[in-house]
DNA sequence: GAGTTTTGTTGTACGGCTGAACTATTGCGC
DNA sequence: GCGCAATAGTTCAGCCGTACAACAAAACTC
């Protein structure tokens, strides 16, 4: 992502460095020494030295004691990214909850509020102020610690544009055309305003992932009341042309199937949606996925007959998928992660039937690993990957 | 795709700003001179002059005679793309020809050679030597007439790895397991080998179309016997995790429909594949595209009926694809140009029912505007945007 | 034809990286 | 216990590429 479009001056070389040098000290399998990071880099040890000093001086890396190792020589001060100094902030607005996770650089949360409660249906403006309420309550907790909030990310049920400004609709919160950043208008404790930047809750749910061992390239797909998708491509976000890819809900399973909301006939949503799989195994809508789990395990057979249907139509849907999109690893969350023992057989036997790279690479089927709320997890990991990306602004 | 992977050091901001000033005398609407590029990047006009004729110098940029301006001042210099000096090849085996195209940087044809011939279930030894042959005689008349050739691309219909060596299956062709470079062993004039990468047919003639007036981020389809898609996003290719994404022929439109050769049932390509669309109109699989748009523009009823049917299939495979990818613009090729004044409409109109953000933002569907082979323009220009966006290496 | 304006070049200053020399701190052998 | 080797981190001259400012070149204007 570093911007290719502007001019490179002296400075540039500074802040392309400190990026090397931040990633090689946050992607290291163990905490590396300067000379560590000199080696891994192809920079000298004297330029890591003062960079790493500058990293150090602006709360990004901390040094541990020196530990002495077993070989011959002075000691290494070993590099870790610095825990409780800066923290991104995850804020969710979904259709039963919204929250606010703060998380440092080490991945700790060290602040958090989520609310339960229907929001079907409700008001932007209320929601918003009182999402900005628990917000308001994290940010002075982070800051009553000595931590800086690096920034936010919000996360909606919906298509974002890919300037991460603009709600455009979020049906199953029934909000459009919203604006929410100016809504919330967040700042830090000295006044300014915090940058905070919107985007679709499947898409940071994905991005929770990366905290994970998963390999830099999968499709996450939240199984909610839609079904959503988030492609990640190199650790990386692919957003599309304007943010609104990945509605997987959508995909036709079969055009002689039911009438989705959507207005087409037969989509993905009316297989394997949350409603109808709750529906479908003769519960209410507002009932928990865990409930399809308990007659799942006692072998009723309308639950098992539902969620089988559900597993073979995601799996179409997503052998679709993987012919245009081309990954290798699909991790399943939200509701399918739950139901990942009864599911996961049967979507990964329908993609390797109907995926065409399936002979030559077979395709990784697994649950989501990250735990609830990930979105939050994944908005404030979003955060904190910016300011690694680009450690020259913090420092 | 500047490599933010390896150190920078002082030589990296040349190489940069070398190719800021190439993309903005490649990218300008008119001649641009030294002020105007430094206007354009923010580089002073005296490190502009030095890059500039670093450039000159290397035979990728040219200078105009002066020209007076109306104004004051000095007359500038303007600047354009060094024609007849560095060029790109382009090289295809297809299923009905192959052939070798040298563009330039003003993207003219500067050599070219194409044969036709049946190359269903060939032999890709003797195939590739008998490119080669072509392609050497395309190189030997481009060094005869003093230009340099930069590398080449070779376009084959089939699955090729993201790394652009290996082949994995051309079914079409008959091709399995083929790795075409060393096979090809491309020399220069002085007996250096050739940088030569193997492509995707489809994703190479994607790039084609950026010659011509085109957003950039669009979806091409290429309708050939096998139907594949590139995507192009903000320019370029975007490959998927292995290379292997924009199988759109094999998305299903109907799980009730005809048996595929890949195993699963109701696959685009068995309705709108070249081959389906011959026989539906009662011509024999030899017969040109042309001769479908004889039969249509005759009124027969059995080829008006099938394309009509190929239109709609082949709309709700692409709603589904921008539901999943999100592009705004889709380019019909191969035998869906020349059919375009048929199924263009069909096509657009069931886009336009079943893409969800087709609301907000409308998708354009039109014809390509490349002309005949175009993946072997693609794969030359390929070339020369990999020269222009490093041209250190070339200088 | 002198003044103005814009283009392109020349020379100095400065910032950031390199490489080599240097200091600091350990383990090891005797 | 002491010298030596090894490794980590620091200091400083040198180099490279850009910025900035002054300058030369070549038009237009009145």
């Amino acid at each position: 992502m570093p911007d290719g479009g502007a001019a490179s001056r002296q400075h540039t070389l500074r802040e392309r460095n400190l990026r090397l040098v931040a990633a090689a000290v946050f992607e290291a399998s163990a905490p590396p020494s300067r000379a560590d990071v000199a080696a891994a880099t192809g920079l000298t040890r004297a330029t890591v030295s003062t960079l790493v000093d500058r990293l150090v001086a602006g709360g990004l890396v901390a040094e541990l004691p020196p530990v002495a190792a077993q070989k011959a020589g002075r000691p290494a001060v070993p590099l870790v990214p610095a825990g409780r100094s800066v923290v991104g902030l995850g804020l969710e607005v979904n259709v039963d909850y919204l929250g606010a996770r703060a998380l440092d650089l080490l991945g700790d949360v060290v602040a958090e509020r989520v609310v339960s409660g229907s929001l079907h249906d409700s008001d932007p403006r209320e929601v918003l102020a009182r999402l900005r309420a628990l917000a308001v309550e994290v940010i002075a907790e982070v800051e009553a610690g000595g931590m800086r909030v690096a920034g936010a990310r919000l996360a909606l049920p919906g298509l974002v544009d890919v300037r991460g400004a603009r709600l455009e609709v979020a049906p199953n919160l029934g909000w459009s055309s919203v604006e929410p950043v100016p809504e919330l208008d967040l700042r830090t404790g000295d006044g300014a305003p915090l940058d905070v930047e919107v985007a679709n809750e499947a898409k940071l749910a994905a991005l929770a992932e990366l905290a994970g061992d998963v390999p830099p390239s999968f499709l996450y797909v939240s199984g909610d009341v839609g079904v959503g998708a988030g492609i990640v491509v190199d650790r990386h976000l692919f957003l599309g042309e304007r943010g609104w890819n990945g509605e997987i809900g959508h995909v036709v399973v079969d055009p002689a199937g039911p009438r989705c909301s959507c207005g087409a006939t037969g989509c993905l949503e009316q297989y394997a949606g949350k409603e109808v799989l709750l529906r479908g195994s003769g519960l209410p809508p507002s009932a928990p996925v865990h409930a399809i789990v308990d007659l799942l395990r006692a072998g009723d057979d309308a639950a098992l007959d539902t969620v089988r249907r559900a597993g073979r139509a995601l799996g179409a849907a997503l052998a679709t998928f993987v012919n245009l999109v081309d990954v290798s690893t699909i991790v399943l969350g939200g509701a399918y992660a739950e139901l990942f023992d009864w599911v996961g057989h049967v979507v990964g036997g329908v993609v390797e039937e109907r995926a065409l790279a399936a002979p030559f690479a077979p395709v990784d089927v697994r649950p989501a690993a990250a735990g609830p709320h990930a979105a939050l997890t994944g908005g404030a990991r979003e955060v904190l990957r910016s300011v690694v990306a680009d450690p020259a602004r913090w420092v």
